[in-house]
DNA sequence: TTAAAAATACCTGTAAACTAGTAGAAATAC
DNA sequence: GTATTTCTACTAGTTTACAGGTATTTTTAA
């Protein structure tokens, strides 16, 4: 057995839940919460300067994505390993974050017994799903869930679309041709598979993209 | 100051906020937590032989609607105080907590301190309702959250527009009129108050309807 | 700095959506 | 059984959306 307890950082918004693990985890000698943080910034102040081997990370933040943060961890820490925490078992985001680098994904109604299991077998390098998520990643395979990737102009338009303004007040409001707009408009049509934009703002929202 | 700590009953889902709420609130001595439950029926199983002076409610429970579970608590033992606990600021469901009886509502963002005085302000017959709650509820007077009452076809063909069917496919679906169909459209935006189909299916999922 | 991606813009035509008003038949509620 | 709502359908005109293709400029990223 390694003497060296395993580095757990832990980001969430929710005191209680900070609360909760630091109590839990605190109590298990393999496991050592270095810090906490209640939103992504101070998180990534501290990685800066602090060795860490495992982030739990909760999906909602006030301040920055979770699934930008996933990425941005993995990226400039390929060492650091992510564990997922969420409310929500939305399959769009679980597959985001998994795409992004997570190696576990955990809901919130997970006992700390659960939690710690998932820490040591990501710390070694496998990777950790509870059996709701496991069944949740495994339904996804067969339904087209690919979220396509869209430019910033397409989100703000897609956005404007769904508030219901027509493409000569977007092109007035962005200042850009009605035309322009419209090439957008076509663009997100075909990537996300629909074929007008009533369907397009349904489908957005499903994907989590508005 | 009173002698009698103020006795609490903790319900919810999320082991680790039920050791949060326990580790947090354990440390005052005035506000003893003589229970926690995960479900809505091992709670009002225990209240039948218990008394109990503050419910702190998670809204999300897996077994009942968070609404129920607090009108059958203030109905049933209308001495209990009923804090709800949520993650989501929906203003539709904090409106309904307080009509059916709610003397308080925090988000899960709060602070123990916080949870500590809202449970003693609440004790002694005052409401608590966090800063941010106090702004939705007020802000939920003003804004017009009614869901319009929408008939059977009208349902229906808001459903189809969603899944992007265009009116000549409508009509040869439900074998009517084109015409009629686009009568329907338009009574279904004018309903909603929105100006064309995007907007319309965005209302419709934002209230529920889809 | 040089590819690649994104944002911009145009043309042409067709199809669909939206506006506005009216009105008879059918179903439902009182 | 009567009133009300809902469903149905129409005319007529305007605006917007969608299909399809092409092409230049401007950003990013490698």
């Amino acid at each position: 057995m390694n003497k060296e307890r395993i580095k757990v950082v832990v980001v969430d918004d929710h005191p209680l839940v900070l609360e909760g693990l630091r109590s839990s985890l605190g109590e298990d000698n393999t496991i050592q919460i270095v810090n906490c943080f209640e939103n992504a910034s101070d998180l990534f102040a501290f990685l800066k300067r602090s060795s860490v081997n495992v982030v739990v990370l909760d999906v909602n933040l006030p301040d920055m994505n979770g699934v930008e943060i996933c990425q941005k961890i993995t990226q400039k820490y390929s060492h650091i390993k992510v564990v997922g925490l969420s409310t929500y078992n939305d399959p769009s985001i679980i597959k985001q974050m998994v795409k992004n680098g997570a190696k576990g994904y955990l809901l919130k109604n997970v006992t700390s017994k659960e939690l710690v299991a998932a820490i040591h077998q990501i710390h070694i390098g496998q990777s950790y799903f509870s059996g709701e998520i496991q069944k949740i990643l495994a339904d996804s395979i067969f339904d087209n869930n690919e979220v396509p990737k869209l430019t910033r102009r397409e989100k703000e338009i897609l956005s404007l679309v769904a508030e219901g303004i027509t493409t000569p007040q977007i092109a007035k409001k962005l200042v850009i041709s009605p035309l322009t707009v419209e090439t957008h408009r076509r663009n997100l049509i075909q990537k996300m598979g629909v074929t007008n934009a009533a369907q397009l703002v349904k489908m957005a929202i499903e994907k989590g993209l508005i």
